[in-house]
This record gives structure tokens, sequence and C-alpha cells, in this order.
DNA sequence: GCAAAAGTGTTGAACATACACCCATGA
DNA sequence: TCATGGGTGTATGTTCAACACTTTTGC
């Protein structure tokens, strides 16, 4: 009989202490990618309190008992920086090892957001400061707090691998684009240059990726050029044929 | 000064209270994939305990203290079956819907592990019985409990998906192989048949997935048919070019 | 007109797919 | 000797990178 079944779940509950566990924190961080002037730009905020005073870190915080994990992350981004209605977010992974935070055992779920050319952060919220930084500085550049470089890191690589084999880079866009806009977003978040003329062809020939709005731009380029087609993101989110990466410049030698 | 703020800090971590936060625990959940007989099968439980009691789950449990992420997700496996000494382990993603667990708030970090032709579980732990069951039987039977069926539906897709681009295949063969022990590994995760003649050469043209041992089988195959050349697996983690899926036959209608 | 950017034509290489075929082995 | 599976040859079509070229705009 169920009824039998019912009844022990519910005394099992009853009787259920949580805090009978080890405490373990769990947190999430958000890494939030835009692009601003050509450059690909990362959210850091200077961190408040100890520990890591004074130095820069990922936006994120403690979740709270009743939201999810993804509610969480866009709460801790919205406080630091005014969001579109509906940017892209996708949970990136969880980062778990004892040491990582020196209070206590806290595992920290990533997110990653993209959005297209987000305006100056405030800096609102336990943060002493926000601001964006471009990822040259980052990668490469100082340490951040925590495990965040490492993150961040991660992040960037599977940005770079969905912009490939996903509908990605029109997260970094407005509702309306053209075509060298959107390779614009590739060139930037891949840092290398791409040939115009096949990359056009290419984002033509995959259905669904971009679907033509009949208009052009009012004028052409700054420094001369025709008017271009405006595109809006199609419906696809898998893209196939696959945008590949052009090979990594040769290390030498012959193959 | 360095001094000054290493005494603040030093401050702030004894003043600390890990317990002043809400209690949220953290487990890992594991999906153990091996192939069993050509079918591709994953490793369940059956609760001994409420919640879910007498239902089939994932192995998985608490994270301890002193652990990290990875290790708790292969000492919980560990408990349920014998493992080689290094299968391959990665983490899936987060899971943390505020009620996917009755006893209280709990986020898990879904892990994969794929080895070549596991043993019988044992069933010890907190399980009152493991065994390996075919995909077939838990994507369209009856349901996992909590959000196990989502989790295990995650992994399955990641694990098709990733057969594609990296030589996780590899992982569930032993150390010697030939080709159509691979191809065999490929048309069980896909469940399709593929061309012979065409993954043979494919296989071989893809640069390090496999090295050739110089050796043969001892002998033809149950039904005849010539001796097959040993392989092992490759240097190569990412493949290009990749093992596409052939194309999904075409949706008739419903599905 | 000239430079710059949008967009098209074309070609050879790389790759995928299909089918034919030979080779080696078990029964 | 025949069925079975391993492995190779080759034809055909598709995709892709490179380069040349035309069109349209700002200055």
């Amino acid at each position: 009989m169920e009824t039998e079944r019912e009844r022990r779940e519910a005394e099992f509950l009853a009787a259920y202490d949580p805090r009978a566990f080890a405490p373990v924190a769990v947190t999430v961080d958000v890494v939030a990618l835009t692009i601003r002037g050509g450059e690909l730009c990362v959210l850091c905020v200077r961190r408040a309190e100890p520990p890591f005073e004074g130095e820069w870190a990922l936006p994120g915080g403690f979740v709270r008992e009743d939201e999810d994990l993804a509610g969480a992350a866009l709460r801790e981004l919205a406080e630091e920086t005014d969001l579109p209605p509906t940017p892209h977010l996708e949970q990136l992974a969880a980062y778990g090892a004892p040491e990582r935070d020196p209070r206590m055992r806290v595992v920290s779920v990533a997110h990653m957001v993209m959005a297209p050319d987000l305006p100056e952060p405030r800096g609102g919220g336990d943060a002493a400061e926000a601001a964006w930084r471009t990822v040259a500085e980052v990668e490469q550049g100082e340490a951040l707090a925590f495990d965040h470089a490492r993150i961040t890191a991660d992040a960037l690589e599977r940005a770079r691998s969905k912009l490939e084999y996903t509908s990605l880079a029109t997260a970094f866009l407005p509702a309306e684009f053209t075509v060298a806009d959107l390779r614009g977003v590739y060139e930037t978040v891949w840092g290398r240059p791409l040939h115009a003329a096949n990359f056009h062809r290419k984002v033509l020939s995959v259905p669904g990726l971009v679907t033509d709005t009949g208009r052009l731009t009012e004028s052409g380029g700054a420094r001369g050029g025709r008017r271009a087609r405006l595109y809006s993101a199609g419906p696809a989110t898998a893209l196939h044929p696959a945008l590949l990466r052009p090979a990594a410049p040769e290390p030498r030698s012959g193959r």
C-alpha cells in the first residue's frame, strides 16, 4: 500500500535536521561578457571586504533559500549593472576545491552572461567598485581573487568554442545588425581577423542563423563603403554546418 | 603596508561564523556509463531510505569536508562497483532548483564517468541494490528519483555529442582494441549503424586518434572474417576533423 | 576620382559518401 | 567453398579557403 510508504516518508522528513551536515556554502559567480569599442570585456568588482580585500574579482554571492541558481546569478549581476530584458545566460561549471575560499567550504556555481554593449556598471552591492575590464588585461594581467582567473579562462574557452556551433554570437548584438557586425563579434571573441567575403557567404548559407529584415543601414561606413543589409537573429540555435575557427597560426615546420 | 591588511583578514576570518548562512547541502550524483553486451548501460541504485524509498536513482551522496567534487564522485561510485585505475570522469553541471529534494535545499553537482565493461555492481553503501540498466530502459522507462531522469538525459546528450569532436569513445574500450570495436562504441552510443568502410578510413585519417600497435587479434571474428589490427588510444583529445553523426532519419510527423 | 566596405563568381583542395572489390579466416 | 568481417580503390558530390572582381557609398 502506498499509504504506509507515505507515512514513513513524512515521519522521516519531520525528524530530519538540515544542520546535521558539515556547513558548505553555495555561491554563484558570474562571468559577464560584452563588447565595448571592439574589445571583449568582462565585468569585475573590487572587493570591499576580506578576504582579498581591494582585489579584482568576479561579481557573485550566496544563493538565497528560495531562488534557483540562474536566478541568483542574474540577481547578483543586476546589482552591478543594468541588464537587457533577456540576456543570454548559461551555467558554466561548479568549482569546489576545499581550499578555494579561506573562510569556509564554498562551492561556487559559475555562470556566463552575454549581452550587447552594456553601460558602465554601478558598483552597488558589497563591491567597492565595478568596472568593465578587457579580457586582454584579465587574461595576462594581475590575477583575480580566489580561483576567478581559472573560472574566467574556462568561460572564455567555452564562449570561443560555442561561437563555432551555436548562434551565441548574436547575443552580443542588438536586435538588428549587419553581417559585418556579426563578423566583428567573431573577430573580437576569437581575436583574429576573418575573411570578409567567405564569412558573408557562410553566414547566409547556414539555415536559420540570421533572417533578412529587407532594410539597409541608414548610411555607409564611417570611411565610405556601400550600405549594408540589416538582419535579425534567426530561429536556429545549433549551427549546421558549423562556423569553424581557422586553424591557429602554425608553430613552424610543415605538415 | 601589507601587514595591516593581513591583520584585518586574520581578524575577519577568526570572527567568521560558517553556520550563519542558510543550510544548503552539496551532493554529487554520478552518471556512470559502460557498454555491456552491445548495450549502453547506466549504473542505478535502488534507494534504501526516504525520500523515494525503493525507487531507482543515480548513485551519489554528500560531499565531505576535505574532498573535492571529482573525488567525492569517484568515492561514491567506488562504493557501488569496482573501477579501473583511471576512468574518464568529467563534471556535467550543477542542479539546484529549490524543490528538487524534499528534505532541504540540495545543490547537486552531477558527474559523468565512462569505463570499459565494468563488472556487476556490489550494492554497498546506502543503496538497497545496484544494477546496470540499459539506457533504453531508463530513457523511456519508469522515472528516476529526484531530477535524475533529467540529469541522465543531459549526460547522454553530452556523451553523444562529445563522441563527435573528442576521443571520448576510447574511454569505453580496453587498452587495445580494433577499429570495429571503436565503431561498435559509436554505433551503440549513437544508436544507429555506421558505414564500416568509411568509418575505418576516417578513424585512421584523424591524426592522433589511435596508434597502431603492430599486432593483430588472435583469431578472426566469431562468425569468420579476417584478423584485425590492434590499436591503442592515441594522444589526441580533440578530433580534427570531427567524426560527425550522420543526419538523423527524417522526423516522420510525430516522434 | 579614390578609398573603403558590401557583396558575387570562380577555382582547386579537402572532405564525405557510396559502391565495388580483394583479403583472410572459421565452419 | 562459402559466408563473414577486415581493409583498400575509386568515383561523385559537397564544403571551404583564397583570390579576383563588381557595386555602392563617403570624402
